[in-house]
DNA sequence: CGGGTTCGTTTGATTTTCAAACCAAATGCC
DNA sequence: GGCATTTGGTTTGAAAATCAAACGAACCCG
């Protein structure tokens, strides 16, 4: 492997790590288990998901969603919505209180880099978004994000 | 927030969230729980760490440390040594078993990385490698991986 | 020496997770 | 239409991960 390769995989292992162990202390933070809060911050990107789609999102097992999903209803976090077709169906939305919960969750890590990526020059900026976006196709993740668009398959 | 600072923390989101859940799937993969993983490649960085350090540095408690080496340690996967001078303390490294645990194991996303990134023209790595670097030091993430040094303070 | 701290372990309990069995609804096939 | 199969979710029972608190041994410092 050569070596560009190698300094590029080394920054990227450095900034995945750093963001992992900020989610692991964001965790901590708000009282919630990493799953919890993955869990939340998965559905809000979705913004209505299946417990098995999230389970396979987060490879986990369905048993597993089960309890976590009853958990944050517990909370008042989500809220469970039947689907009007397929009866066995169930879809998870955030409340107004998960909302809150992961906005204003100290977004520590991404704070400080805001800040400091505020004050770059423009054509610096520009320069970073470039490369972060060819990053993240050649990782295949453009679509994880994808948009805030029901995450279901079309109804027939 | 300004747009453009929007832009790069999606970016950025993204391509934490593939690392992460590529983490996931390689545990499963290796039959580690994620934290053993994490705890080996941790260890491997760092040559040889004492459980304490480990501990704050995964943000799990001391208790937690110890029973997750032992773990380890009786898979064979670490070499547990006594410090000569501090009686109290340990330090774990990676035994050839362990190192080859997590060279081998299947790197899945970075490979696939690596090999787009090997593609792309020079001038377009090397920017993209300082675009990452400046991103580091904004995350103050420059010295995680540190080097191959041992992790303990001066002795004096 | 002696009080305070640090390192790692133990203990007991809670939480997370899983695999397997299960039910109910949907789908497919004859 | 009816029967077998698949799919979505839950339950159950057990294993693994994690924690807080208490502990002993080693260290530190006055």
């Amino acid at each position: 492997m050569s070596q560009r390769t190698d300094e590029a995989l080394i920054a990227m292992r450095q900034i995945s790590r750093a963001t992992a162990s900020d989610s692991r202390a964001l965790a901590k933070a708000s009282a919630l288990s990493v799953s919890q809060l993955i869990a939340l911050q998965e559905i809000n990107r979705a913004r209505a998901i299946s417990p098995s789609k999230l389970a396979t999102k987060m490879s986990l097992s369905r048993g597993t969603m089960t309890t976590l999903m009853n958990k944050l209803e517990a909370r008042n976090l989500v809220r469970r919505e039947a689907d009007t077709i397929d009866k066995r169906r169930w879809y998870f939305s955030l409340t107004e209180t998960g909302q809150k919960m992961i906005e204003q969750a100290p977004r520590m890590l991404h704070e400080e880099f805001s800040e400091k990526f505020a004050q770059l020059q423009q054509w610096e900026q520009a320069q970073i978004i470039s490369a972060l976006e060819r990053i993240v196709a050649m990782l295949d993740a453009e679509d994880i994000d994808a948009a805030p668009i029901l995450d279901t398959q079309e109804i027939t």
